[in-house]
DNA sequence: CACGATATATAGAGTATCGACATGTTAGGA
DNA sequence: TCCTAACATGTCGATACTCTATATATCGTG
């Protein structure tokens, strides 16, 4: 049995691949919109710079787990859209599920007047 | 305007950082209580290698967020024990809130079925 | 007196984001 | 037509953090 333990070394690389899988699970997006999408619908609270985004997204299509298209040359201006793959969506769900228990587990830590209540392993 | 915005690259220092700071609250402990504690109360789900909590405790107390105090030499093996400080106090109170903020913007890209409902004038 | 657990500390390696730079296209106004 | 801004993708060096391994020293027990 693994449990899963936690990394904090990849938390945050971990998240930014949770956000942008779960974009493209609701529709194909090229990298540029998939910067601007996340800006517009969290108020600016997320943000991917270029430099950043651009290598997720490649790492992302190298293990299988997106799959981008260039588009078609005579549509106009290059994109390539990126599509969720069966393996990203398993990755994503998977990815979901640690992210909700590392925050089932922290919250224990962080508001220990409740824990006092409910975990008290011991007359202190 | 300051509005908070996300930093993925420190996300993981400052989540070591608010456990430690998190543990400091109840009472004062020496670093290597705190990996135990830290270990034990979250079933092995949470961890600290020595040579990452050290350099962290180190830093916060550089910043002044807890003070560190060696035991007095007669009391047997050297202990240095770390107290949070006022600063610290309010630091963890900060990083609390930033940590809560992060949750609940992030849910709605996770979830994005109730999204839609909610994104969409749904009559649910 | 040897050994394992306790306790603190540091150095080197690895990895990922960040900011800057680079390239080219499309649309609109002067 | 020319010029600018927005669109769109990409790479590279600097930076910063944790992780593994190593080092030192004390305490209790057999």
């Amino acid at each position: 049995m693994d449990r899963p333990s936690f990394d904090s070394q990849s938390l945050g690389r971990r998240l930014n691949e949770l956000l942008v899988l779960s974009l493209l699970r609701r529709a194909p997006m090229h990298g540029y919109q998939v910067a601007v999408e996340v800006e517009e619908r969290s108020d600016g609270f997320f943000t991917f710079n270029h430099g950043t985004l651009y290598p997720i997204l490649h790492r992302l299509e190298t293990e299988g787990l997106i799959a981008g298209e260039w588009s078609d040359p005579a549509e106009g201006r290059a994109r390539k859209a990126y599509a969720l793959t069966e393996a990203g969506r398993t990755y994503r769900a998977e990815g979901l599920r640690e992210w909700t228990m590392l925050v089932g587990r922290l919250s224990p830590f962080l508001d220990d007047e409740a824990a006092n209540d409910k975990v008290s392993d011991g007359a202190a």
